[in-house]
DNA sequence: CTGATTTGACCCCT
DNA sequence: AGGGGTCAAATCAG
């Protein structure tokens, strides 16, 4: 079909560009995040240049998306993830164990592109995740793991998340992020924008890197209250342990609120472009899994696994704000 | 009781 | 045909 366009970039070269978009928008929105901890009258300044950046960014994105669709001659929009393959076929069947099980082949999109992938310590992210599969693969000798975010049903969220243990270095986590989160569900924004008067020094509370959390992040497992309700951030600061796959350790100095100068932030990010995480923050993850995170909740459970879906609290929710919050200077 | 995970089965895509 | 992504019943924890 389309012949043009994509044919002059080729699909390494684009799908390189998009990553790098993909990280600079999300350091953007992490320096954002910073800039929010500016006094009243800087921070609606700060945070509209940096809205336009993530502006910008987006619609590069989406139009770097245009060209290479194009190029892969791809068909279905995948945005609703409804449409492609196989339409609206109910089928039945019936299981081995006798079960009739109905399918309905609502959204099957499986030619979607990875939006950003990631090597990383923790499983964190600042989303609420459900688990929603888990599957051997055939070159690999650790299973992978299905996420789809928490806010699928309640608002079509159609983020998903795809986790397995790095071949290398078991240590690690590779994460593979599909589609972007529309959710915006308050309690996946632990970075709670001070009420007019609050106490700027609440900041702890909003962001800590502190390294005091170390281990496990169990409370963030999910098995434990409703996870969607997972924002423990008002108690001890101290026990979390608010890594990010925005490889937040490059770019900020944790500790008890001392953060970096803005500029150097600044510098940091557009720098660094951003945002490699190997974060290597603590083994948490694996230390999670240790200590009874394997099966801890679910069914059957046999097979090693993946922690269920830590949700992780760092968090750095692109355009998760509302708008309202930050009026618009005259 | 509610909600999350496990796990086998189903089915699309390559 | 097989691999991989998703579904949904079963199971379990809080």
């Amino acid at each position: 079909m389309a012949s043009s366009l994509g044919r002059d970039v080729p699909a390494e070269r684009t799908a390189a560009v998009a990553n790098d978009l993909v990280e600079a928008r999300d350091g953007a929105a992490t320096l954002r995040v910073f800039l929010l901890q500016l006094d009243d009258h800087r921070a609606p300044w700060a945070q509209r240049v940096v809205d336009g950046v993530l502006d910008r960014l987006s619609s590069a994105m989406s139009a770097l998306d245009d060209v290479s669709d194009a190029a892969a001659g791809r068909r279905s929009p995948a945005a609703g993830g409804s449409g492609s393959g196989g339409a609206a076929r109910p089928q039945q069947s019936v299981s081995s164990s006798g079960n009739t099980r109905k399918r309905s082949f609502v959204s099957r999109s499986r030619s979607q592109r990875p939006s950003d992938k990631k090597i990383t310590a923790t499983l964190e992210d600042g989303h609420v995740w459900r688990k929603y599969g888990q599957k051997e693969i055939q070159n690999s000798s650790y299973p992978r793991s299905y996420y789809r975010c928490t806010h699928r049903s309640d608002q079509g969220c159609n983020a998903k998340r795809q986790v397995q243990v790095c071949e290398a270095d078991p240590s690690k986590f590779v994460v593979t992020y599909y589609g972007d989160h529309t959710c915006r569900d308050p309690s996946t924004i632990p970075l709670v924008v001070p009420a007019a008067g609050a106490a700027p020094d609440c900041a702890n509370n909003l962001i800590n890197f502190g390294t005091s959390g170390t281990n496990n992040n169990a409370a963030a497992s999910t098995t434990g209250a409703s996870s969607s309700q997972y924002l423990a951030m008002g108690g001890s600061a101290a026990d979390q342990l608010s890594t990010s796959w925005c490889a937040s350790d490059d770019v900020f100095s944790s500790s008890a609120g001392s953060f970096m100068q803005v500029d150097e932030l600044i510098g940091a990010v557009v720098g660094s472009a951003g945002v490699t995480s190997t974060a290597t923050v603590g083994s948490s993850a694996l230390d999670r899994g240790g200590h009874g995170g394997m099966g801890m909740a679910g069914g059957g459970g046999g097979t090693a696994s993946f922690p269920p879906s830590p949700n992780g609290l760092g968090s750095f929710v692109v355009g998760s704000y509302d708008d309202d919050l930050f009026p618009m200077d005259p």
